[in-house]
DNA sequence: CCCTGTTTTTTTGGTTGACAAATACTAGCA
DNA sequence: TGCTAGTATTTGTCAACCAAAAAAACAGGG
């Protein structure tokens, strides 16, 4: 059995990777200042312009600042707010980030989103809505179903009027479905599509409330479901561990 | 009186710019894909490796994906968690976000963390809330002083023992002191002393509750005057065009 | 001795030109 | 029809070079 080769990493992201990681376990510490750019290509064994992209992706996420001229070069920077970027799954791999920490954000913030919601969605966006659960009804495909139901969160989170809260929810589902993923329980379906219907109900009535008390009933029981997946998921790698030892 | 010059843009950064106004305004769309790379060099007159560190920095930033090959090259990606990202003054300015969102956001998120870190901070994070509040009060100069006073609400949100929150927090308060930076006045302090110091003592005594009530005070009295400064801001905006005008 | 303007050095910023590798399309062949 | 080899397109990588900024070192005058 071949394992799934991603695609095959850019030189600018091996040295993204390499930088990153030294910041995220500790040998590089906030106000550190990196080698300059043609150390770095030496040490790395890579030209320069690769070296400078890498800078700029890292750059980009915040992890560094690049000033230029004597006593310049590459600075580590704040890195409280690296858990809003992509690294999300990362993090939960370095420890830095347990399935706990999601759950109870995602436990706070949903019900409230989906309260905002029952008062704020437009007719458009209950109209979308409804596409999407009867279009998740029909697809039998698991990995698509499965972003379907995450869609019809994402919608919401859309619909309930500040894309703050929208952004929040996408990052959140973004990162569940990345952690289901990895695990690949392929029969597993987080989301009831009945539970769905019922929250539809709640906004289409505009019962603020009622969608308040279902999203959280609905949360909570999918919240249940990741941390059995994580259990499972730790004795598998206990067990894993205990055979090669 | 001589206006400000913030340090000048690297061309990368003009580049990315342009391309990113061109994705927000909604002449790019999501899945759009964008001239090649000697393409946009020569219509943006500057070299390759400028646009490819401009696309680096976007990529980074998810607002482009890129691929190789034929019918490569870079494509417009979904830009939902963009508020996520260093760019929310950008966002404010091009009417994407509004300050009413934000104070939505802190109002509902803020008091849970307070209630949290009532609950789970060590004795260390209380010290270091502490002596935050000692030298806040011997800081005359006004800019370091909101420095200080944001700085007890980022220890807040880190002592609360989710870094999502203190993700959030961090990215929250980043906005407002960039908010508040721009309109430049200078004598106001948004945050109370003394509020802070009530503040302490009830998540030093353990109580949740309290700090919970406390906290959705104080935030809310914060709210109150990011509202008037947006208000006056755009008060002095209309005016100053009806001046041109 | 201190202050001030100039020069030097270090480091990132930017350009050019060339070649390698990946990907999609196409034409040719069985 | 279906597979295969080639071809065009586009990003990936390299090398060598000069420009510009910023800090340190230096020089000159009070």
């Amino acid at each position: 059995m071949l394992k799934a080769v991603g695609k095959q990493e850019n030189l600018y992201e091996a040295v993204a990777s390499e930088i990153r990681e030294a910041i995220l376990n500790g040998s590089l510490k906030m106000g550190d200042t990196l080698p300059n750019e043609t150390e770095l290509a030496r040490q790395l064994a890579v030209s320069r312009p690769v070296i400078r992209e890498a800078l700029r992706y890292l750059q980009a996420q915040g992890l560094i600042k690049i000033n230029r001229g004597t006593k310049g070069g590459a600075m580590v920077g704040r890195i409280d707010h690296l858990f809003l970027l992509e690294s999300m799954a990362d993090l939960i791999r370095l420890r830095q980030l347990t399935v706990d920490h999601l759950v109870q954000v995602r436990q706070f913030i949903e019900p409230e989103v989906f309260r905002l919601a029952a008062a704020n969605a437009t007719d458009e966006d209950l109209i979308d809505l409804e596409n999407i659960l009867d279009e998740s009804y029909y697809e039998v495909n698991p990995d698509e179903k499965r972003d379907l139901t995450g869609q019809f969160h994402r919608e919401v989170g859309r619909a309930c009027g500040n894309p703050i809260y929208a952004a929040l929810i996408n990052r959140i589902l973004d990162f569940t479905l990345a952690f289901v993923s990895t695990l690949k329980p392929t029969h597993l379906i987080l989301h009831k599509d009945e539970d769905h219907r019922i929250i539809l109900e709640a906004l289409k009535n505009r019962d603020p409330d009622l969608a308040w008390k279902l999203a959280l009933e609905h949360v909570n029981q999918i919240n249940n479901q990741m941390k059995a997946l994580e259990t499972a998921w730790l004795t598998m790698a206990k067990e894993e561990k205990a055979g090669n030892g």
